[in-house]
Formats: structure tokens, C-alpha cells, sequence
DNA sequence: ATACTTTAAATGTCTATACCAATTCTAAAG
DNA sequence: CTTTAGAATTGGTATAGACATTTAAAGTAT
């Protein structure tokens, strides 16, 4: 028996998330429906119980990469190549789950005066000063979408990390900053000029704008992110349960607490 | 003890979903940011495992309605309001969320030739029809967007229904197939003229198209649909949690199943 | 008042088990 | 050969605990 996770000196690997990587390795490799382990073969293999398997094949399920029967078993989702719902990922391990390498140029990275978006998206007062990070992201060598970053301005350090081959999340989380919730909208707009040459699209071509707003461990916004596709080149992916029909007929509830 | 569900006799009522009814009343009428009851305290008031209240909780945290901070509980999420995640809606849903009235204007309703995209979607060979329905969808009198919806050729049923006014998704219902999951996507074009006309538009405006696959209760696919709702004019929200920290280094995997 | 320590509370991880519900496979019966 | 009944498999719900980790509050000493 090891109630716990018991271990305690290796640095942190939780037992669902080994389950998962491992999982997620099969699935990479693997080809859509094809069947995955049962959660009682996975509870065996790794020596955990059902409920700890159970837990790393539901986090693969709300992120959409798997498809699960009731008595038939887990499959490999359909189309698990552009997938994305439910969880958050920065452009670069975005871009890794799709199999393909991420990397940026920078355009520039420096203290700016926050725009009105900026402020109101960060919680700033009227003069207000902001590290903005404009990059072109690229994938497998291909430019594909144009960033703008707009952060607080205590995460000045984050422009000494390598923010060309590094992940930006990486280099916040480095100098104390854990993003951890995000509220996003999507939106379509057209290329500018300018845009679309560094994209290398004819003039006027449509872009997939993500917009999102991110927040640390305290619950403060700290970072607001435009980032605008090619949309040619890519897609959002959402993995949806349909509206409920009812929202739930309710009678005889416990009593409430204080 | 009371191992299973014990009851039976009741006609399906699972404990974490009364559970999620009474915590969403409880969402629907308090302030955002406001304390909910801790697990324990849910479990106790309904006389149920830690675990089972746990569940109940992270459904409503895998809807964006809750956040949690460990160590610290559960709150009501900072903007309930504007949701879109998690939960499919239909165009008629999602507008009453909005806060707008929905309409429509029907194009055209009736059997055609399958598109290859339509037989690809719905699993169909090679010569095949489908019941195709070509709608624009108005939000309080605007031109909002162009829908065309391919359906398996066996729900012709639903020509009967008045799809002006009404859902299609109740439409289907009633005469027996309950959508009930979707994987969709989002993309974004620009719209031919033809398309610019009937949503009032510039010609070559960019269109936020979000295209979907519907399933019905036993997992076929019975609906395509294509959205293309005029970009200047709406948005897709999204609240997400933020991606793991890593995506696990991985080494001395367990022994692989066959 | 400020800074530190202790303590309680809350969520996170994990175990080991039980039974239910749906599906799939298999073997017997027709 | 087909059908049918049953067994085995698989995911879904639920229990009753244990310990870990983080947070917030209360208390204490400076």
C-alpha cells in the first residue's frame, strides 16, 4: 500500500501525468480510432489504481485527443492533428502537439505607453507604461501567425530569456510568474499591407485573430496577446458535448450551507 | 454502505449531477468571485463521498462557471456571463445568451447530391443525397450569418418543421434524434459577393466560418453544418485553463500492451 | 503596528474496492 | 448458417479512507 504519492524525492512527476506523456506518445504515433489500453491494462502497466489510470485517460478525453465508449474502449480521437478545446497552450506547444516545430523571429521587445486595449485588458491606469513583444511565429520554418504581447511592466526580466527559441510562458514562469486561467475571444479580420508581407500572403487576406487575456497564480491579469493567423494555414479546433436538454428539473434540494 | 447507486428505482438521477444542478442555482443567483461550498461541506449536506462531490465540482469547473485555488476553495467564475465552452450551442441558444433575438430567412430546403465534403463528414459513398438547408440567421433583425446544413437523407422529417422560426435541433428531436456531440472548427474567408450581398457587406469581407459535425445519441453523424457569420459583427468567446507546465519529459516507460 | 509561527481548512493526489451499464465476443442452440 | 443467450471486457458511478500541498487566518513575539 502507498497512500500519498509517497515518493517525494524526485522533483514532482505525478503518477497520472507519467501515465499521460506515455499516453499521449501512443497517440502521436498512432493512427485515428485506433484503440488504446484500458484503464484496468494502464492501471497494471504502470502498478496505480484504476482511478489514478482513470484520471490521466479523462484529461486526454477534455482535451479532445481521445474518443471513449462505454464498453467498447478508449480510441484515438478522428481528426486529433488539429485539436484544441478546453485547454489554454501557448503557441509553442500548440504547434508541438501538432508535430510541428515552432520557432519566432523577433521584431521587437521593449517598454512601450499601454494602449487603451491594453490598459483596460490589463487593469491599468491612464498613463501606463507595458513590455510589448511583437514576434512572427513560425511553424517547421513557415511564417504563420504575427504576435503582439503586451505584459506588466515588473515582467521586464522575461526580455532577457531567449524568447526566439524558448516558449514565453517558460521564461514568465522562470522569473515567478505562473499563468495559470485565460478568458479568449476569436475574431476575423482582414491583413494590413504590412501584415501580409511578413506573412508572405497576397495583400488583404483574411486573419484568424486569437485575443486572450491571461492571468497569474494571485488571479492578476498579466499578460494580453493578440495573435493573428494566416487562415489559410490554420484552424481552431473545438470538441463540444451538446447543450443539455434541460438545465436540470430540480426538487428536494439539502439544505444549503451558510 | 451503499456501494453503486443503489437507488434504481428512480429514473436516472446520478448524485453529481443533482449535485451540479444545486451548485448552478446557487452560480446562477450569487456575485461572481463568491465562495461556494467547500467539498466537504457538499458532501455532507448531500450524505455523499468526497469524491462525488469532487466530480460534480470539476464539471463546473470544465464549464469555466468555477474557478478553484487550492488550499484556498471554490468561487464563482469572474465573467459567467459571456460562456461559449464547454457546451454546444445552437445559433437560437446562442443569440438568447447574447441577449438577441433570433430569426431566420430560409434559402432553400430539400434532397441534393452530397458534396464530397458532405459524405466525408457523414461517413457516406460515393453517390449519395442528403437533405440540405440553406438559412440566414438574423440577430434582432441583422444579418448575422449564412448557415447551410447537410443531413442524413433520413431526417427529411424536418422540411415539415418551421425552421424560420424554430430550432432545428428541436425540429430533430421530435421526430427521434437527439444531437448529442459535436467536434467543429473554426476558420476564417473572405466572402464571395453573392455572400456579401445577402449578409449586407463589402464585397471581400472576412467571414468567421465555424463548420461542425453533429452526432446523434447512438454516434452517427447525422449533421454538417457551415456558419459563416460576418466578422465585424461577431465573435467567438473561450475560457480556458492554461496548459500543463510541461509536456513531460519522458523515460523508463513501463512496459507497453500489446 | 510589523514580522514570524502555528494551525486549521481547502484542494490535489492516490489507494482499493464494489457494483452498474453498455458493448463485444463466444459458444450453444435452433 | 443464423440466432440467441451468456460471459468477458470496458468504461461510469460511488464509497471511505489516507496523505500532500497550498492558502488563509489566528496567534505570538518583536
Amino acid at each position: 500500500m502507498r497512500a500519498g504519492q509517497g515518493k517525494g524525492s524526485e522533483k514532482s512527476a505525478l503518477r497520472y501525468q507519467e501515465i499521460e506523456a506515455w499516453l499521449r506518445e501512443i497517440i502521436l504515433t498512432g493512427r485515428p480510432g485506433q484503440a488504446l489500453p484500458s484503464e484496468v491494462e494502464i492501471a497494471a502497466n504502470f502498478d496505480v489504481s484504476r482511478m489514478t489510470a482513470r484520471q490521466a485517460v479523462l484529461n486526454l478525453m477534455r482535451e479532445g485527443l481521445v474518443d471513449r465508449r462505454r464498453g467498447a474502449g478508449t480510441f484515438i480521437a478522428k481528426n486529433p492533428l488539429h485539436r484544441r478545446e478546453g485547454v489554454l497552450l501557448s503557441f509553442s506547444e500548440d504547434m508541438k502537439r501538432r508535430g510541428l516545430k515552432p520557432s519566432s523571429i523577433m521584431v521587437s521587445g521593449k517598454k512601450e505607453i499601454a494602449t487603451s486595449e491594453d490598459r483596460n485588458a490589463l487593469g491599468l491606469k491612464d498613463p501606463s507604461s507595458v513590455i510589448v513583444i511583437k514576434r512572427i511565429r513560425l511553424a517547421d520554418g513557415t511564417p504563420l501567425a504575427l504576435e503582439r504581447v503586451a505584459l506588466l511592466a515588473q515582467c521586464f526580466a522575461v526580455l532577457d530569456e531567449d524568447l526566439e527559441n524558448g516558449s514565453l510562458h517558460a521564461g514568465l514562469r522562470k522569473i515567478g510568474f505562473q499563468p495559470t486561467l485565460a478568458s479568449g475571444w476569436l475574431k476575423a479580420r482582414l491583413a494590413t499591407t504590412q501584415e501580409a508581407r511578413k506573412l508572405d500572403l497576397p495583400s488583404k487576406s483574411p486573419l484568424l485573430v486569437e485575443t486572450r487575456v491571461i492571468e497569474d497564480q494571485n488571479g492578476v491579469a498579466i499578460e494580453y496577446t493578440e495573435t493573428a493567423y494566416a487562415a489559410n494555414r490554420y484552424v481552431v479546433d473545438i470538441k463540444l458535448n451538446c447543450a443539455p436538454a434541460v438545465i436540470a428539473p430540480f426538487s428536494a434540494a439539502p439544505i444549503a450551507p451558510a
